[in-house]
DNA sequence: GAGATGACGGGCT
DNA sequence: AAGCCCGCCATCT
C-alpha cells in the first residue's frame, strides 16, 4: 500500500478539528511532523475541491486572520462558515487564537 | 530533473 | 501594532 500523501495527512488532521475551533497552518504542519511545511499545508488546502468532508475553513494563519487569496469570495465564505460556528471576529477581522485555537490533546473536551 | 508557485511563519523595521 | 523581507517545503509545469 502506498503511504498517504502529505495532502492526505493534512486533510485527515483538519477533519479532527472540532466545530467552533480553529488551528493555524504552522500548527497543522507541526502536528504532521513537519514544522517547516506550513506553506505546503496551504498548498494542500488549495488543492481541495468542493464536495469533501474537510472543514478547511477552520484553518487560519498565525495572526488569527483569514489568508487573502483569489477568488475573494473564498475568504468571505470562510468567515461566514466560522461565524456560523460561533467564532467571533474583532473589528480587524481577526480571531482571538488564545481562545479559539484547538490542540489535538484537547480532544474530548 | 530544474525552476517557479503558494490559503505560511518568524524576525526585524 | 502593522507591514516588509527572507527562508522553508511539497507540488506543479
Amino acid at each position: 500500500m502506498t503511504e498517504p500523501s502529505f495532502y492526505e495527512r493534512v486533510y485527515d488532521f483538519v477533519r479532527h478539528v472540532p466545530r467552533g475551533r480553529v488551528v493555524t497552518y504552522g500548527q497543522v504542519a507541526a502536528c504532521l511532523g513537519a514544522p517547516r511545511s506550513s506553506r505546503a499545508v496551504g498548498y494542500a488546502l488549495r488543492a481541495l475541491t468542493a464536495g469533501n468532508d474537510v472543514p478547511w475553513h477552520r484553518v487560519v494563519n498565525h495572526r488569527g486572520q483569514i489568508s487573502p487569496r483569489y477568488p475573494a469570495e473564498s475568504p468571505m465564505l470562510q468567515r461566514l462558515l466560522l461565524e456560523d460556528e460561533g467564532v467571533r471576529f474583532d473589528t480587524q477581522s481577526r480571531i482571538e487564537l488564545t481562545i479559539y485555537r484547538w490542540h489535538p490533546e484537547d480532544a474530548g473536551e
